[in-house]
DNA sequence: CGGTCTCTCGAACAACGATCCGGTGGAGGT
DNA sequence: ACCTCCACCGGATCGTTGTTCGAGAGACCG
């Protein structure tokens, strides 16, 4: 009775909210990742109830729709920028976003709706038009462009971000201890110099971007 | 006792080994989904109890991974033909294969070391190789390739396979209801005229091969 | 003061991954 | 024929998870 701590000023912070129950959610798959990231957990962080947060939110999944939103603020929508800059940039900075939360590169197997998404696949598509990109080469377009980022940025999570030392260390020996097996691949795979990352994929990026650049002369 | 069906002409079907786990997990997950996935429902399936799995394999994890794996084994490896034309074929069929099995397309963001995918990402760097590709091309080639592959699956087996009838309505709906917000995605977006991926993703795929051929002739 | 609405949370439930430990059956030796 | 061994099996069980239920506490309105 007198020892619960029910008033705000007694349980400290600002009031619960959905907003901040999607700060904190980030905040702490930025810093456990994934499989970490518990109502229980989430809740305890915020020092509430677990059962509280569901007032504010009806599953964890949405918590993870919102929390998957929400970095995708980060993401600057360029202004006034000639297309292929402004791409570039946008595209850049996406992919930067989503290495900054390697917990992100997961969850993108899911519907994104959200308006922070909504508004940078609107920016990109608006681009495209504007630079005269048109149909069939439209669509082609746009999805190139950002599966190739969701897929460079799903990999990239992988190895670089999530994959412990010991994992990468495993899998190297695993790679040499086969090496016949798999010779073009030992010779040149992606563990062998795999620190040019960004300029690989600032490469593909420009193929991508010279074959839609090409459409627009041709129609 | 008499009573427990303990021989194995009495379970039914082939001793339980490894190979049949997996054989299992993936019809199970091809049927009924990635979170339907249990080990004692597959346990069940198979007519053992759900500890006994735990004899021939270490972790779920591990069926996961090795499900993963077996169903790249239907990727055929092209033989003798042009470089380009090899190329198209693998990735044709590597997209197909996740789409065949959309669950894939959720697990791509763990390690991926299993025999089929190494053999297969190693005929992509012996065929780059041997078409005169060298680096700093050679990474950025193989790395698009199949983060392109990866992405597009992703993202299709997102939309058209893993979402119900009734989740794609209510995207469109969502869509529609803020039509003013979003202009040009609601008047060029995906789910306006989405039934061209194949070709899109083929459009996608050659501005890449044809950017990957032109640092041939260049060097 | 009474009533209603917003918000909080302890208790509980079903399902899950995983482990412990006691089996069971058949192959191989003697 | 008997024993031993060991690959293989599974019931009971533990700790954890997402989620529900119902009982409240506090604020605001009449």
């Amino acid at each position: 009775m007198w020892l619960r701590a029910s008033t705000r000023e007694e349980r400290g912070g600002p009031p619960l909210s959905r907003q901040r129950i999607v700060e904190e959610a980030v905040a702490l798959l930025d810093e456990e990742g994934a499989d970490r990231l518990t109502m229980r957990r989430l809740a305890e962080r915020l020092g509430t109830g677990s059962t509280t947060l569901y007032w504010h939110v009806k599953t964890k999944d949405d918590v993870l729709d919102l929390a998957l939103d929400a970095i995708f603020a980060a993401v600057r929508i360029p202004e006034g920028a000639e297309w292929r800059a402004g791409l570039t940039a946008l595209i850049g900075d996406w992919r930067a976003t989503l290495l900054r939360h390697p917990w992100s590169a997961a969850l993108l197997g899911r519907p994104m709706l959200g308006p922070n998404v909504l508004a940078r696949s609107d920016f990109l598509y608006a681009t495209l038009v504007r630079a005269g990109v048109a149909e069939p080469h439209l669509t082609a377009a746009a999805f190139g462009l950002s599966n190739f980022v969701i897929g460079s940025a799903l990999m990239e999570a992988t190895w670089l971000v999530n994959a412990d030392a010991e994992t990468r260390d495993a899998a190297r020996e695993h790679m040499d201890h086969q090496r016949d097996r798999y010779p073009a691949l030992a010779a040149h795979g992606p563990l062998t110099a795999a620190d040019d990352w960004d300029s690989s994929f600032e490469r593909g990026l420009n193929w991508l971007l010279d074959g839609v650049e090409a459409t627009i002369a041709t129609g």
